[in-house]
RNA sequence: GGCGGCGUACCCAAGUGGUUAAGGGAGAGGUCUGCAAAACCUCGAUGCAGCGGUUCGAAUCCGCUCGCCGCCUCCA
């Protein structure tokens, strides 16, 4: 069964091969640690993380390098603005290498709340100055750059397809409109090497063959891919937003220096939409794993939402769809904790799912086979298995799921037994009165053949 | 202004020319229960923004209209 993938390069669907049978090779554009993550972005991450399970579940080791962008992200991308990390830095009254510190650990923690796979090899914008300067010298070798008051530049004009990957329209692009075009010579060109200011100290810079400074926000991309994955490679992946500049520009600069449009399939997720407006962090509302958490939201439940969204398709954020997504992954756990230990799994399903999660990582139809599978009446340990096999992919942590033993206080088990007893003696009107006074100290109780279960009251939530 | 995309039931969302328009949640009815809850069963768009067109056949292709969004500014 083949898998196919959407490249964007090509803008279709292409069956996928691996340029090395061996191993499967990917980048992913990490964060800029100036800030935490938003679930607006994170969904790219759960989208990178669900590309890499159906390689694995095709049978396919990979290596996934991530980036950490700890310089150089500069707030403007006009080259003119100010480097995110300082800025971050001075709000935050720290140095430039520990607000780094702090959010490359929140954006790990992220990762592992929403069980997003580590990538296989981490790497810091900030380790790989050297890789990045000798690139830079390649680039200005073989003729396309040049220098301006203020750093090293991509002349763009000298590539004769610069901007297919977003079919750029360059001579459509008013140049100057909006953003000042400086000293640059085209409104596309790029900084790759940027000077310190003449009159100021910089938390981080270095010295290089140009003067001290500190590298472009494209460089660190492609010198670190090269340098752990080769100069072309099999997925380059990251957001949607990515593709007309940050993707395009690494894509020049590999091209200039490599002669290679750096990886074979270029995949994009897209947008999760916040009250119909892309979630931004400079908009109000910047909701984060641990704004869910606060709320009583499992982040596993935002993993189940992202699912049942083409990577493709724009998503709609809505607390009430999250609602829907936090009561199906926990019918699905509880649903499969019951059907005990897994057997031997279902060829027949396992083979469907498959053949969606093959078909450009249809996920909602995956989960639609899922919850197929869920109501067949194959016998549980057979359903168990198959859906083990299934989290392979879906990474829900199916397995390791066990419901919650809630501590009930003293008081309130006390008032249950109280209740015990009143319905032995089929006084229902005391029964109905002590489950009312639990319910209002916040427990639900569900009689069952065994006796009463005691379970801490869904909060209401709005 | 230029370029790109979207509009499917109450909510989220698959489906992009051909059997009855996936799936989840909510809701309604039912089974069960002293009552509830949970669970299970059943139901749910004769229609896919609107209007035209192409076709034996369209949510799916084309045109127009309306509404929304993204990019061209930092951005996942």
């Amino acid at each position: 069964m083949t898998l196919r993938l959407f490249d964007t390069y090509a803008r279709a669907v292409r069956d996928f091969e691996p340029l090395d049978p061996s191993e499967v090779r990917m980048y992913a554009c990490g964060p800029t640690v100036y800030d935490y993550a938003h679930i607006g972005n994170l969904r790219t991450y759960v989208f990178e993380d669900i590309l890499r399970r159906v390689l694995e579940f095709n049978g396919y080791q990979v290596r996934h390098v991530m980036n950490i962008t700890d310089v150089g992200h500069l707030v403007s991308d006009a080259d003119t603005g100010e480097d995110k990390m300082e800025l971050g830095a001075r709000r935050a009254g720290k140095s430039a290498w520990e607000i780094a510190d702090y959010y490359t650990q929140e954006f790990r923690q992220d990762l592992n709340r929403l069980n997003i796979l580590e990538p296989t090899i981490w790497c810091k914008a900030t380790d790989h100055i050297p890789e990045q300067i000798e690139m830079i010298r390649c680039i200005e070798a073989k003729g396309f750059t040049y220098r301006t008051s203020d750093g090293i530049y991509f002349d763009t004009s000298h590539l004769a397809d610069y901007g297919h990957l977003a079919r750029l329209d360059t001579s459509g692009l008013r140049a100057g409109a909006r953003v000042d075009k400086g000293e640059k010579r085209n409104p596309t060109d790029f900084a790759l090497w940027k000077f310190s200011p003449p009159d100021q100290k910089r938390q981080m810079e270095w010295d290089s063959p140009w003067g001290i400074g500190f590298p472009g926000w494209h460089i660190e991309c492609s010198a670190m891919s090269a340098k752990y994955l080769g100069t072309f490679f099999d997925i380059h992946c990251g957001g949607e937003d990515h593709v007309p500049v940050h993707h395009t520009n690494e894509i020049a600069q590999t091209e200039a220096c490599h002669g290679t449009r750096l990886a074979n399939f270029w995949m994009h997720g897209h947008f999760l939409l916040f009250e119909q407006a892309k979630m931004a962090k400079s908009a109000g509302d910047f909701l984060r794993t641990q704004t869910l958490i606060d709320r009583g939201y499992d982040p596993l439940a935002y993993r189940y939402f992202c699912l049942g969204a083409h990577y493709r398709a724009k998503l709609s954020f809505t607390w009430e769809a999250l609602d829907a997504a936090a009561t199906a992954l926990q019918r699905l756990r509880t649903t499969a904790h019951d059907w005990g230990q897994p057997g031997k799994a279902n060829l027949t399903y396992v083979n469907r799912f498959k053949g969606q999660i093959n078909k450009d990582l249809n996920m909602p139809r995956a989960l639609a086979v899922v919850w197929e599978l869920v109501k067949d009446d194959l016998s549980p340990s057979i359903k168990k298995a198959t859906l083990l096999q299934f989290d392979r992919v879906l990474g829900l942590r199916l397995a390791e799921w066990q419901p919650e033993e809630a501590v009930i206080p003293r008081e309130i088990m006390a008032l249950v037994e109280e209740r015990e007893k009143a319905r032995s003696a089929k006084q229902w009107k005391d029964a109905d009165e002590l489950r009312e006074r639990v319910r209002q100290a916040g427990y639900e109780i569900e009689d069952t053949p065994k006796g009463p279960k005691i379970k801490v009251a869904k909060q209401e939530r709005f």
